[in-house]
DNA sequence: CTGAATCCCATATGATACTG
DNA sequence: CAGTATCATATGGGATTCAG
């Protein structure tokens, strides 16, 4: 199943938007607020998967099976997963063709295409400096 | 405990690193693979705490209280295990002063400060976008 | 055969009580 | 104050089974 891991009430429509989130006066109303919606949103997008995921879809549209594989290692159920929370957010498109055998493609939408920056240099990062953290792992791990 | 949720053989001394971590020939070597010891480092930095915490120690050193103070709703074990985490990955450092009432400060090291611009457009993804996300959870939500 | 739901376990996270 | 210990629960994730 895919929960919602957080502590806030959900807004309603789509037209009362600006006016529900605005902060009560005086509140520092960011992801570090407890009460803040945000938080969901960084919990979805600051995570592993979600990275690797909006990452591969840069080049275009992917059916599952070919995400799987991108995503060495990755279980069935946990791609399901990761998939349907972001379609849910509305960072990507489920497309799927009544075929045989079945085909199902997977898309960012615009909004999708906004966080494959941020997120790419994520990876980035992770790749660049591999050495130095296991170096400090290392370091660490000696004492 | 801290573990270390990942499938990869730890590499040995910081000496020998650039070797270690070369890709085998032919080899995407990539945090897309699921060998190469970079998505260890992306597990980590992918995170919400991790992200919180880093952006928030960018003005300077906390401590253990002020941290939890700013990460509004953190519990005490949870950012105990973050904190140790980041500093076993040479993120942050840790100064105990050896007074009482006990004072235990955590600051960015350089390698950690190099994590701070991509993770705080990361947070500030999250809190310029909610209006969309939670419009496009209602949309959803709604069939 | 592909995509995904189900079952089940490991881990992560959190609340609470306790200590130097 | 800054943790640790313990316990309870939620979530992540893999193996398997199911559906089209």
């Amino acid at each position: 199943m895919v929960t919602n891991n957080l502590n806030v009430t959900n807004g309603r429509t789509a037209m009362s938007t600006q006016k529900i989130y605005a902060p009560p006066p005086g509140t520092n109303w960011s992801v570090l607020s407890s009460t803040c919606p945000s938080r969901t949103s960084l919990a979805r997008i600051a995570n592993k998967w979600t990275a690797m995921v909006i990452t591969v879809l840069e080049d275009g549209p992917l059916r599952f099976g070919d995400l799987r594989t991108a995503l060495e290692g990755i279980s069935g159920k946990v791609l399901t997963d990761t998939l349907r929370d972001l379609e849910r957010d509305g960072m990507i498109t489920r497309q799927s063709y009544a075929e045989i055998p079945p085909r199902v493609e997977y898309e960012l939408t615009p909004l999708g295409r906004t966080l494959h920056g941020p997120l790419s240099v994520l990876c980035r990062w992770a790749e660049e400096h591999i050495p130095e953290v296991l170096a400090a792992r290392d370091a660490y791990d000696e004492r």
